[in-house]
Order: structure tokens, then C-alpha cells, then sequence
DNA sequence: TGCAAATATAAGGATACGGTAATTCAGCAG
DNA sequence: CTGCTGAATTACCGTATCCTTATATTTGCA
């Protein structure tokens, strides 16, 4: 039932998804989610995970929170964050392997490989 | 030969990442991007479809450039670009879904539907 | 050569963002 | 109740981003 035809997407549209993508650009925010991609994880492990300031971390996992991306569940004196969109790791994924190409070819073309212009 | 065990990335890379985002994090660049996803288009025409002023498209046209989205080809008096990177199609694809289902589940959940809490 | 069109660049101001330090809030132990 | 720990919030600062206006550069043509 998804619509798989690339459709023409409103002002107001390309906005969400440019903020969907701003929440992603931030190297503190990627590290917090690569951390909480193996699995639930306290502030204070993301802390020392990080070695990010408490403060920071607490507000980068508030915009995550807020942006959907991920989930708090609080137990304790201890509050549990978990990743609650998963797509958002196939997006870091994408990104990642589109790098590793680019770098490949970049490097080949430093190598004089006729074949990668 | 590319890697698809999901491994643990260095601040370094993540940097490069969230500046690939960060690319991707504005709606006219956006805007561009959906332009150019029909077909190469001079920055005149960008500026018509986008309804943006002429020095703003020119300088989203340099961010997208140097990050290697886009490519341009000079004719004459104009420039054409075209998306030189299609994977960040694949990108907008992807969070457009995701965005369209989360939507389509808060809108469940405002008609009390007990299935999407 | 000189003008006009298409694109790029520069400078300015408003806003948003990220990091740190200090404070506050919530839950538990004594 | 008091004190302690984990987490969130606030205030502040420096920087980056975006948009607009104005200017520069390039190219085609009279």
C-alpha cells in the first residue's frame, strides 16, 4: 500500500524532511545512536561511551526524543534510552557505504586508475 | 566486497556523516535536489521552479557541489547541474516513508484506533 | 569594444546551534 | 527530613547558518 512512485513533495514536506535530516547532522548524535544501536543504554553508559559532557548528552537525547528517533524509559534513579526508529540506521547505513565508495574512488584516481575518473 | 556487518564507526567518520546530513538538512536545497531528480536543469530554471532569489540558489548549488550531490556542466551562458549522487534520493525515499507512516499512525491514534498506541 | 544576460561571490544582519557551567529535579538510603 | 546520585534544565557564549542586497565575473552578441 505504500506508494512507491517518486512523487512531487510540497515546501512543507521537503521541511520536515530536512529536519528529520538535521537531527542526523550531528557527529555527538550519530555516536549516541550507534551506541544505542546495540542495544538500551543509560545516560550515564551513553556518558561514558561518548566522553561527552552529562549535560550535552541529556540534550542531544532530548532532541532525539523529541524527534521520534529514539524511546525513554525510565527505571529508578536510572533513565533507559533505545532506538525507536530503526530506519534512521539504514539512513546512517546508506550514507556510510556512499563514503566508503567515494573514498575508494577518490583513492583510486590517487593511484592513477584510468578506470575511476 | 562491501561490507554489510554493521561496524563501529570513529568520531572522524561520523563527522563525515553528519556533514552528509547536514548537506541534506535544508528544505530549498532539498527543493533543488527534487528539481534535479527530473532530469539536468539550469540554475534559471532552479530559481523558477523554486520561486527562491538567484544568489541563494547559486550558493545551495556550491554546498551541494563540493559535497559531490550534484555535478555541473557549462554551456554557453548557462550551467546546467544534474544530481550527480542518486543515493541521496534514496535517502529523502526513505525518511519521506518514514514520516508518512509515522503520520499515518498519529492519525490512527487521534481516531482512538487501539492498535497503534 | 561595449552591452546584456547568466551565474558566482562578498558583505551584512538575524537566527539557530553546540558546548560548558551552574542549577534544579527526582528517586532512593540512612 | 537530610543527604546523595542520576538526569534534566537553564543561562551564557562563541560560532555557524541562512537570506538579502550589492557587486563581480563570465560569456555571447551587436
Amino acid at each position: 500500500m505504500t506508494n512507491k512512485t517518486p512523487k512531487t513533495l510540497g515546501k512543507d514536506t521537503l521541511s520536515l524532511v530536512a529536519e528529520r535530516f538535521k537531527v542526523l547532522s550531528d557527529p555527538l548524535r550519530l555516536q549516541i545512536l550507534q551506541e544505542l544501536r546495540q542495544g538500551e543504554r543509560s545516560v550515564n553508559e551513553i556518558v561514558e561511551a561518548t566522553g561527552a559532557a552529562q549535560a550535552n548528552v541529556s540534550r542531544h537525547l532530548q532532541i532525539l526524543a523529541r524527534a521520534r528517533i529514539v524511546d525513554r524509559r525510565k527505571q529508578g534513579l536510572h533513565v533507559f534510552y533505545r532506538v525507536a526508529d530503526p530506519t534512521v540506521l539504514d539512513l546512517c547505513a546508506v550514507v556510510c557505504n556512499g563514503l566508503e565508495e567515494s573514498l575508494a574512488r577518490d583513492l583510486d584516481s590517487v593511484r592513477g586508475n584510468p578506470d575511476t575518473p
